[in-house]
DNA sequence: CGGGATCCGAAAGGATACTG
DNA sequence: CAGTATCCTTTCGGATCCCG
């Protein structure tokens, strides 16, 4: 079958968002901040078995992507706030129907995965 | 702040639904099939840079994961279908939102990543 | 608390060549 | 056409130690 001419810019697209917010623990940290987390150890409390230098690399990268921002409060000692952005809400929302297919659907994929 | 109990479980099943459709290519080879690829020489011209290797590993993955279904047509020379499932249409439908969301936005965050 | 620096093994993935 | 096989580089990410 022939498929469409704008069928490999979807592809592109689709990878490019898959390759920014598909890595690892990226995602999971994205719903750990939309569940409430903001300081560094609410992160590593809520994502389960991340590490810390995994976290303190991916919060760096999401706050580069400008989806997560790094506030500074400078009390004593300093804290760290981070919080998603009008970007990374809007990442989060169309992500949902992702997170309620796996709730779904993820017995049958991970059963076929060995 | 705190994090209600369950977001643990929900970071797991994020991180899990994304790291098996969030590998390289998997999200691009998805769409094609929406798109009317069904032979292996529709999805290589239809994603753009994937390699021979790279697809025959994915094609495999994505039907090992239910996502795709293998059709073989004894014709000669032989041909190989590959068509969405159900659940593999099922997921397409929920990752339309996440693409149109890259199309909005992917030249923002793309600018960022330097 | 919120990370950074370094090291290192494992895994992913690209290039190329070959096949029925 | 529809892949395999092999090799080889790059990247990822875990462990550990350290710092202000």
């Amino acid at each position: 079958m022939k498929t469409p001419d704008n069928a490999p810019t979807e592809c592109r697209q689709v990878q490019s968002v898959l390759d920014t917010v598909g890595r690892r623990w990226s995602g999971a940290i994205l719903v750990a901040a939309s569940r409430g987390a903001r300081r560094f150890v609410d992160f590593r409390r809520t994502v389960p078995g991340i590490s810390d230098r995994m976290l303190s690399v991916r919060l760096k990268e999401l706050e580069t992507l400008g989806l997560l921002r790094r506030e500074v409060i400078p009390s004593t000692p300093v804290q760290i706030l981070y919080e998603p952005t009008a970007l990374g809400r809007e990442l989060l929302h169309v992500l949902q129907p992702l997170f309620r297919w796996g709730e779904k659907h993820l017995d049958e994929v991970s059963a076929a995965t060995p």
